[in-house]
DNA sequence: GCGACCATGTAATCTGTTACATGATTAC
DNA sequence: GTAATCATGTAACAGATTACATGGTCGC
């Protein structure tokens, strides 16, 4: 999914900035599936703009004036709904994880390493998990986007439990100072 | 993770051709949490090679002569165990998901699309665990190897449940026919 | 006044994907 | 003999990441 649909996604919401787009991606509905920084956001928002399918609002006194607030247009939703509906260029995405990699190959790490990695997925996994109970106490929230939030719900609940569980396991099986062992 | 790296994990447990290295993304151990098309490894093993991270396997007369068999080498295996022990680029990768941002927005697609995108992620879950009770039957499994094949089965597991019990409630909500609802 | 946050953008680089191009071996 | 699988590679293109560069507003 490139920056261009992830932006017409977030705008078929409400008009929104860049800035905004991008706090979409960082804290909040999206926060837990998809991603992007400023260098894909304002390009892919000036090719959609182009491309006629998002237009910026009509500048008023009350915002700043350098202060770009872009709407979907009914051609981008359009656009939107059509790549939603494409036949999937699929591929597994869940999990395509640098955690899991490192992990892996905790026999040529020490173990103070993987304890400090545990613990900065954990600390990530609770941001992650706050995140997404904020968004569940919102009233007005549409059935795919509570279907997406309780999934991530699930599946983040379920990571944190199986870290949780099976860490001492793994450690009793890894010796303390190894660091370089094939 | 870029592909050196990830080639370099996978030459660290045995010798390989950029074949088997693709099956072990496609179908082997690695293949839950990551991987790399032919374009991304044949190149990563001639710059792995020119840096001399790995080598090839002097050709013995039962292998066919144009099958390039690569090795870790010592220089190699300390690459990647400072890779690994690095202060880590995080960003959290679990669920970078295009499924998930396509039932997001499950208002917009009509209720037979959604359907198949559903039946299609059930069977990918099914394949995966399949691959992975193979990796668990082995014996000779590492500790970091048997952790991760369990996280990943315990996660597939429960993104799989999830799907079971919820997809009636999200079509009770969403309207069959409705395609390009805003 | 200062630090945190809002806000936009460009340019270089890196890297991955896709399609192409080729051919050997094995099992039926 | 023919289809599936093994096996290697290149080239063009698309795309993202990173760092850079700039400046306004708000609360303390």
């Amino acid at each position: 999914m490139d920056a261009k649909t992830l932006c017409l996604g977030v705008l078929s919401r409400e008009p929104a900035t860049g800035y905004d787009i991008r706090k979409a991606f960082q804290n909040g509905p999206f926060s837990h599936f998809c991603g992007a920084g400023f260098g894909s956001i304002y390009p892919a928002l000036r090719k959609l703009s182009e491309d006629g399918l998002i237009e910026e609002c009509p500048s008023s006194p009350d915002v700043r004036e350098n202060k770009k607030i872009f709407s979907i247009t009914p051609a981008g939703r359009k656009a939107l709904c059509d790549e939603l509906a494409n036949p999937a260029p699929l591929g597994f995405e869940i999990m395509r994880s640098e955690f899991m990699f490192r992990v892996f190959f905790a026999h040529m790490m020490p173990q103070d390493r993987i304890q400090a990695l545990f613990n900065e997925r954990k600390a990530l996994y609770h941001d992650k998990l706050d995140i997404i109970d904020n968004l569940l106490k919102k009233n007005s929230i549409l059935p795919g986007e509570k279907f997406i939030a309780e999934m991530g719900k699930t599946l983040i609940t379920a990571a944190l439990q199986f870290l949780e569980k099976n860490t001492e396991t793994l450690f009793a099986l890894t010796s303390p100072e190894i660091g370089q062992q094939p």
